[in-house]
DNA sequence: CTGAATCCCATAGGATACTG
DNA sequence: CAGTATCCTATGGGATTCAG
């Protein structure tokens, strides 16, 4: 039984609360992860089966990979589709959400790269003036 | 002594190995967390100062906020004005990086915003056919 | 092959108390 | 006010094993 992760409404803090929980908050606490952007790249170009995603990521354990496509899922990211042949065979695909979802994600991901190596060399500068 | 975070280089695991660490987990990893996002955006409207950011946000910890800061001021993203005052008093503000970082961020969060009613949606649909 | 279940550890992050 | 230090819990996530 898998009960979902509940909505952050306990213990307030020591900060006075301030705003009620945010669209925002909500879908980074899912998307992220480890392993929901990569996944999601690895989806964008077609469907793909559930060892492909695997080897692709390289690093990602099986449960892992399971739980996030289960995730991404759930909240619509993408389609689960099991064919029933003797070696089960499971392809996952994106949805339109999922699809849409590419824009804001590829603006992340094109930023991160070009500007990769100026954080880097801004960490190093840090450490440098301890 | 904050030893900074290794680059996870260890422990292949069951999936071979297939990418080298990259930009997008490097920088993913940092803003990734439950933060740094939140607080980017507190800081775009201007410079701001410790205590209000922690009342804007509402229910982070003075310790996480001091972490996040920190993190953020190593990547380059922030900068940390002291003013040797009698009560302290310490500004942060957005880097030319960090103002950079606002394109992506607001596309993210745009889309998050446009589409948490759907992803809601997906999920209650999800439970209901347990 | 595609997972689910179990075990276990490392880390994130809150609470509190203390300092300058 | 703006942190730091300490303690402690909850969770993320890997490894391994079991199952369909």
């Amino acid at each position: 039984m898998t009960d979902l992760p509940k909505q952050r409404v306990d213990t307030p803090t020591n900060f006075p609360p301030f705003e009620q929980p945010c669209p925002i908050r909500d879908v980074l606490d899912r998307i992220g992860d480890q392993w929901s952007l990569l996944l999601l790249e690895s989806l964008a170009p077609g469907r793909k089966r559930f060892s492909e995603l695997g080897r692709e990521i390289g690093d990602i354990s099986k449960q892992m990979l399971s739980r996030t496509l289960k995730q991404l899922e759930q909240d619509g990211f993408i389609t689960r589709t099991v064919y029933p042949e003797v070696p089960p065979r499971v392809e996952y695909e994106l949805t339109d959400l999922g699809q849409s979802f590419r824009g804001p994600m590829q603006a992340l991901v094109q930023w991160a790269d070009a500007n990769h190596r100026v954080i880097v060399e801004a960490r190093n500068r840090y450490r440098g003036l301890d």
